[in-house]
DNA sequence: CGGCGTTTCAAACGCTCGTTTAAAACAGGC
DNA sequence: GCCTGTTTTAAACGAGCGTTTGAAACGCCG
């Protein structure tokens, strides 16, 4: 019992330490030495508890995205599929770009982004098996905003640039912790939310269109 | 003289083989010998014709992101600063989009999503630099499209924004070249770039605002 | 053809990496 | 207080890395 937890805490330590160096260097860049280090703990440690760098790199990924509700499945289930309002879908927007801003131990923004330049063991596959599972109920989501003569093609374009553009990229992430990272209940920080849901809100409506 | 080119020829080869590598794996990622292979030439042809990995790294990233015209200045040295009309606007953020999805060859967004997640060897200096010598003229630029009353913090957050709806991220690029890949020339890929142009405009112009 | 810089090449260097090993330190049950 | 299984540790291993070396190959000029 006590033994467990004895253990069970290194192994803690090293996955809190393995999510923020993997997320900040990668997975080629960060170092099994570098991650025991910053946990203080043995370099032995790591393939002792996790097997290898792989797989806690797997875990990491794993309980980030879990964290991240990068599947914005429980997002989304709050919502109304059956006729969600604009004012729902706004909700959601500010939500998921809150999420991203506030994220500040892991940072998954950057684990994502190294899985989106260079996906590995099998990661890929499992993201986008989840974002396809939720793909299609998104687009039913969606679909308040979009124009009805959209090209189903263009839909899906569409559905894609809205969920990147709620979900804040490294120069705007940044740009708005660097501002706001110190007061994160801010009133200023809720206006730059709001302005950026406005845009990507405004910019799904507006996609169909030319003028 | 022909010895010259014989030699530049190898040197040229690295070069392009470094581009293609350096973008897809990153520098920690990409290893020298890799490098040599793909341009069939030797190891040891790296240190001589670049000094070290580092440098070609550095040269890399220069002639890649002077193609990409990252610094747009170029881009909006075509335009009209002191009353550029929404159109000229337009014409930017489709030529921006546009140039991302066609690079095709060394994939310059890819190695600026490197750069971005772990800038390197004072490239970030040098970046953020160009960015900011160019950042007061991008924001006369997009004047006409931002609301009046839109405090000046939210004016950057809006510009950065914008820059970034134009520059497709992979998982839109990606999505659009798997698409249109094969036929660059086609009416739904022009349409699709409109729709994103559109979306980019109608979200930068909806910025400030709330509903 | 012979001498001379330039360019290429195979081999080796030192280093760091991920991983393994075997012994030491630990906690709990008898 | 010993025995047992679990966890930690220091040390070493082989592999791959970036880089260096010294000689071979090359193209050119007198």
């Amino acid at each position: 019992m006590a033994r467990e937890a004895y253990s069970t805490r290194t192994r803690q330590r090293l996955l809190d330490a393995a999510c923020k160096i993997f997320a900040e260097h990668g997975f080629e860049g960060a170092s099994i030495r570098q991650i025991a280090a910053a946990a203080e703990a043995n370099i032995a440690a790591v393939n002792y508890h996790f097997g290898n760098k792989e797989a806690l790199y797997k875990e990491v990924v794993e309980v980030t995205f879990r964290d991240f509700n990068l599947d914005f499945t429980t997002e989304l289930s709050e919502f109304d599929f059956g006729s969600p309002s604009p004012e729902q879908i706004r909700q959601f927007a500010k939500a998921r770009i809150l999420t991203g801003v506030r994220a500040k131990r892991h940072f998954p923004p950057r684990l994502l982004g190294w899985e989106i330049l260079a996906p590995r063991f099998g990661l890929k596959a499992m993201m986008e098996e989840r974002l396809e599972a939720t793909e299609a109920r998104f687009m039913l989501f969606l679909a308040p905003l979009l124009s009805p003569a959209l090209p189903a093609e263009q839909r899906a374009i569409a559905a894609r640039w809205f969920l990147v553009a709620t979900l804040p990229p490294p120069p705007v992430a940044l740009g708005l912790r660097k501002q706001f990272g110190d007061q994160p209940e801010s009133d200023d920080l809720a206006r730059a939310v709001d302005g950026l849901a406005s845009a990507a809100i405004a910019g799904v409506t507006a996609f169909g269109g030319t003028a």
